[in-house]
RNA sequence: GGUUCGGUAGCUCAGUUGGAUUAGAGCAGCAGCCUUCUAAGCUGCGGGUCAAGGGUUCGAGCCCCUUCCGAAUCACCA
């Protein structure tokens, strides 16, 4: 049994014996104790005084008192300071906990099975007429950090992403493609698809607003001239052929399609995300639509005299929301009633979680009523996973001015950095073929971009600055992955002279203050996982990570583990090592981010 | 204006359910350390009214109220 659950059941023992009182284990304050005072694990002992109507120093002194006689194999001894009773644990109890920890491959983790909740995350979410931008990066890696995070934590998961592939926007590259593409392919221009249909919706924005210009120019308004352009005009009778199914339209929607498609399918790759079920709106929004119809006719929505239909949620502190125009088609609240009822067909789940930027928090808000409405169960308890935006050093990245920093850049970028940076380097790493070298600035670059990411808090927005690159160096992964290295050639090399960490440890060597706080460290991970999950924030392991990492290093430079005389040390040591370098692992995986055996 | 979220070192960020005279990292700056398990590292130094004020209590960066500043949102856009 873990040590600190220990103690807090002995210490709620000896309260109800001497005080009379009931008190939960769980609410026992135990922590770490402050380097500066002797001992491993501290009490607090404030919330107490009530109970015991002593001074704090008498009632620490009396719980200590209590706590050696009824686990001595726990508690060595003890002191008082003020309100704090400082515990000194008996170090076979380390031993023990690193033992145990060393033990399971996947320590922290709560095994998945057939019973366990099914929770389906959707994210990604891009729409089909733009390459992936930074923006799009923090939520592929928010979104698939937070799925291993909820598989880590037990629950059964379903990663999903629906295609925003439909609409104004798509056919507005479709247009300017056939006005001045000449036939223009992946393969003759050499461009990624999605680049490339990007470009031409890029094309169409800047003929668009020359149209405008000139219109205005003529005297015409500016709103009446954005909707009197001829291009916009045409491409709103596109989109109306392409509802009608127009087979020439759609033959071309789908073509147009199908390479920004291949071009995502590379983006993901390189950040190592993926889907189990992939939706498309283009399937979605009529049954949305219908569902709307059905809200209808059982009175949740009305409709307005000029046939638009609404939903009233005053009641709920909220405004009207429309959710049919009165023309009949959908709009975006429509598509994602639709996508919930296909997928609550395809899927029995039980919770759903939407990875999408704060700048739709009064959208998620209504979506939940609304599906509660409609009588999705997991419509009320639906979790929008709200990240912050990326902003740029002036302000908000937007495409229309060009300052947007692109996903497929800023991947081949880092890569080439940290390759860069390992040539650089005085002692390099010898015997290594180029394949491998490559391999590993692919990992480290990789590793810096989502470490980068992931270890801000997702619910803030944060701030990148293309003109200084992402670090290698401090707090970074870069750093926590060149210490797994090293932990790695350590261990290789303890291997090499014949020395391994058997599972059951020796007993006899003493420890330091210093492998005493790393085991608690390692102890910690199990928490750490395990309130990511609750509070759906990856952050903590990343910072977790680093804390770790950063500790290992400092005792790494004041003790020598291979070198060591004494052989129950050195094993005790590699095993701490072990335990730190599996523990990095399993934790960076939740991340999504890889280690490198070398580096 | 309503709602929601944020404000911690020059900059980027941590800070678990309130805990210990001194609020932590990294970057940037300065000074040291490669015959020693990988220097993408380690050790020092300087740098803070935790936006401001009040409250709650043994104790507040964290909880409550007020104010100031910033962001998002409040569309027959997606």
């Amino acid at each position: 049994m873990e040590i600190t659950k220990r103690i807090a059941l002995a210490a709620a023992a000896a309260i109800k014996e001497m005080w009379g009182q009931e008190v939960a284990p769980e609410s026992i304050q135990l922590q770490e104790t402050r380097p500066e005072f002797e001992g491993n694990v501290t009490l607090v002992v404030f919330p107490f005084l009530r109970m015991s109507r002593k001074r704090p120093e008498e009632t620490a002194q009396l719980l200590g008192e209590c706590l050696m006689r009824e686990v001595p194999d726990v508690v060595a001894r003890f002191n008082v300071v003020k309100g704090f009773l400082n515990l000194v644990i008996a170090p076979a109890q380390w031993i023990g906990l690193l033992e145990e920890i060393n033990g399971q491959e996947r320590f922290g983790f709560t095994p998945v099975t057939e019973a366990s909740p099914l929770v389906m995350i959707e994210y990604s979410s891009p729409n089909t007429n733009k390459p992936l931008h930074l923006g799009h990066v923090r939520n592929n890696l928010l979104g698939w950090a937070l799925a291993q995070v909820m598989e880590a934590n037990g629950n059964r998961v379903v990663k999903t992403n629906i295609v925003n592939d439909r609409g104004i926007h798509i056919c507005k590259s479709m247009l300017a493609w056939l006005k001045w593409g000449n036939g223009e392919t992946p393969e003759t221009s050499g461009k990624k698809g999605d680049h490339l249909i990007g470009d031409y919706y890029v094309a169409f924005d800047k003929h668009y607003r020359e149209e405008v210009k000139e219109l205005v120019a003529q005297g015409m308004d500016e709103e009446q001239a954005k909707q009197e352009a001829p291009l916009i005009k045409e491409a709103h009778e596109m989109l109306v052929k392409w509802e009608q199914g127009d087979p020439e339209v759609r033959a071309l929607w789908k073509k147009m399609n199908e390479w920004v498609y291949a071009g995502f399918d590379e983006t993901y790759k390189a950040l190592g995300v993926s889907f189990d079920k992939i939706y498309y709106e283009s399937d979605t929004y009529l049954e949305g639509k219908k569902k709307v119809e059905e809200g209808l006719e059982k009175g949740f929505f009305y409709r307005r005299e000029d046939g638009s239909v609404w939903a009233d949620l005053t009641k709920e502190g909220l405004d009207e929301k429309l959710l049919l125009r009165s023309d009949g088609t959908s709009v975006y609240m429509t598509q994602d009633i639709g996508t919930a009822k296909l997928r609550y067909e395809d899927y029995p789940i039980d919770k759903m979680i939407y990875v999408v930027g704060n700048e739709q928090n009064y959208h998620f808000q209504v979506l939940s009523i609304l599906l509660d409405k409609l009588g999705f169960k997991w419509g009320k308890d639906l979790v929008h996973f709200s990240y912050g935006m990326v902003e740029l050093p002036n302000g908000k990245m937007k495409s229309r001015e060009g300052t947007v920093v692109d996903a497929d850049d800023l991947i081949q970028t880092m890569i080439e950095d940290a390759s860069q940076m390992s040539a650089d380097k005085v002692n390099k790493l010898e015997d290594i073929t180029e394949a491998e070298a490559q391999e590993i600035a692919r990992i480290v670059g990789m590793g810096a971009l989502k470490y980068f990411i992931l270890k801000v808090d997702a619910r803030k927005n944060m701030l990148f600055n293309p003109e200084e690159s992402i670090d290698f160096n401090g707090n970074t992964g870069p750093f926590i992955q060149y210490t797994y290295a090293r932990i790695r050639s350590i261990l290789r090399k303890a291997k090499a002279q014949g020395i391994e960490v058997p599972a059951k440890l020796p007993t006899t060597a003493e420890l330091s203050e210093k492998e005493i706080s790393l085991i608690q460290h390692l102890n910690d991970f199990a928490d750490t996982v395990r309130q990511a999950g609750q509070d759906y924030n990856p952050s903590c392991i990343a910072n977790y990570c680093y804390d770790l990492v950063k500790e290992y290093n400092q005792f790494y430079h004041d003790f020598s583990v291979l070198r060591e005389e004494d052989k129950d040390k050195q094993v005790v040591r590699l095993a701490l090592s072990e335990a730190v370098s599996k523990v990095v692992r399993n934790g960076l995986g939740l991340l999504g981010i890889e280690v490198p055996e070398r580096m």
